[in-house]
DNA sequence: GCCACCGGTGGC
DNA sequence: GCCACCGGTGGC
């Protein structure tokens, strides 16, 4: 629990100060002034998930101090289209993609990211137009709530009186995230890989150097600084770098290690297969589900909707997101923000 | 050969 | 059960 909203809004301008990188970002959703589902490319879809997430925002309310953050991302480029409301793609993507093309590590993996932050008063989620910024916000966000307000350094006529830029539903993972993270170092890259469905982790963080180079742990992060002085005579430390990847709101996105050690005992000999735990939470027909174009998509949230989340609904998601499979390797490019302790929170499904 | 990604485990 | 770490390798 934290105190939150509450003169927010001045210190976080400080704090934003340097946009950084590409010289203007706070345009980001200028053409879009109207009502905030204008930013949301998926006009109609969105629209009814803002629609029948009137209901959830109810619901997120009774969380009484969320001050969560999300991120949206959209992991595969291609086709996948309306899978996201990510804002206006022809602006959002400027921004992202950006830092990800200078570096020359990231293969570019097309993947786009739009970040959310719930905003402290009115509980709606507000998506936020460049992974920096997120990152601003994910940084100070126990000590600085964000609000709606807060938005209108980009959106300058945002209020909470306007209807949320995106609500869960089951086109999206969400997952929380982690609070009070670092940004990067000026020149260093936080990413965050979101492994396919199934897999043993949720996702992997890497940060890659000015340089290219990509580290994986803190152990590869002292040691490479330690090889590189003028980093520390820059002022890098190790207290920078964070390697906490959100957390999925949907139970069973993540394979338990109970099941990989009863596939790994199961050596094929016996006639019967390991059981699975729970039956419905890694139902084959749930991983077999059709792939459907919202595949890809996935949002990453913080606050802990886990509880309500965990039950029926979630098969839903299953069945329509993509299946582990095979050989390809689904993983998505994503970025992402803090996490509000505050946990329990009701979730209908729309 | 490289490296992005996945699997797995030790330690808590 | 979670987290940090890193080995292995498929695919380029």
């Amino acid at each position: 629990m934290q105190s939150q909203m509450h003169g927010t809004l001045p210190e976080m301008k400080k704090e934003y100060d340097a946009f950084g990188d590409s010289g203007s970002p706070p345009d980001m959703y200028k053409t879009s002034p109207d009502s905030s589902n204008n930013s949301l490319d998926g006009t109609s879809q969105e629209q009814t998930d803002v629609a029948s997430s009137d209901e959830n925002d109810e619901d997120v309310q009774s969380c009484a101090n969320a001050s969560n953050q999300i991120v949206v991302y959209k992991p595969d480029n291609s086709d996948t289209t309306q899978v996201l409301s990510v804002p206006d793609p022809a602006e959002y993507e400027p921004s992202l993609p950006q830092s990800a093309v200078s570096d020359p590590t990231t293969k570019v993996l097309p993947s786009i990211g739009a970040f959310t932050v719930q905003c402290a008063e009115c509980f709606k989620w507000r998506l936020i137009p460049t992974k920096e910024k997120y990152e601003q916000i994910r940084e100070y966000i126990m000590e600085e709530p964000f609000v709606c307000a807060t938005a209108r350094e980009w959106r300058p006529d945002i209020s909470c009186d306007d209807p949320a830029d995106i609500s869960q539903d089951g086109s999206r993972l969400w997952a929380i995230d982690k609070p009070s993270i670092s940004q990067p170092p000026p020149g260093w890259q936080r990413l965050l890989r979101i492994r396919g469905e199934g897999s043993t982790k949720f996702a992997d963080v890497y940060y890659v150097a000015p340089s290219g180079k990509r580290l994986r742990s803190t152990v590869e992060v002292q040691k490479y600084l330690l090889e590189h002085p003028e980093f520390m005579r820059a002022g890098v430390t190790l207290s920078q770098f964070s390697f906490q990847v959100p957390k999925p709101l949907q139970d069973n996105y993540v394979r338990k290690r109970s099941y990989a050690k009863a596939m790994k005992q199961y050596d094929g000999s016996a006639l019967e297969m390991p059981r699975l735990q729970e039956p419905a939470e890694v139902n084959p027909l749930a991983w077999a589900g059709p792939s459907q174009s919202t595949d890809s998509s996935i949002v990453t949230s913080q606050n802990g909707l886990s509880a309500p989340h965990s039950e029926a609904p979630v098969l839903d998601h299953l069945v329509s997101r993509p299946k582990k499979q095979a050989t390809r390797r689904p993983s998505k490019q994503i970025f992402t923000g803090p996490e509000c302790n505050q946990p329990k929170v009701k979730v209908e499904k729309p």
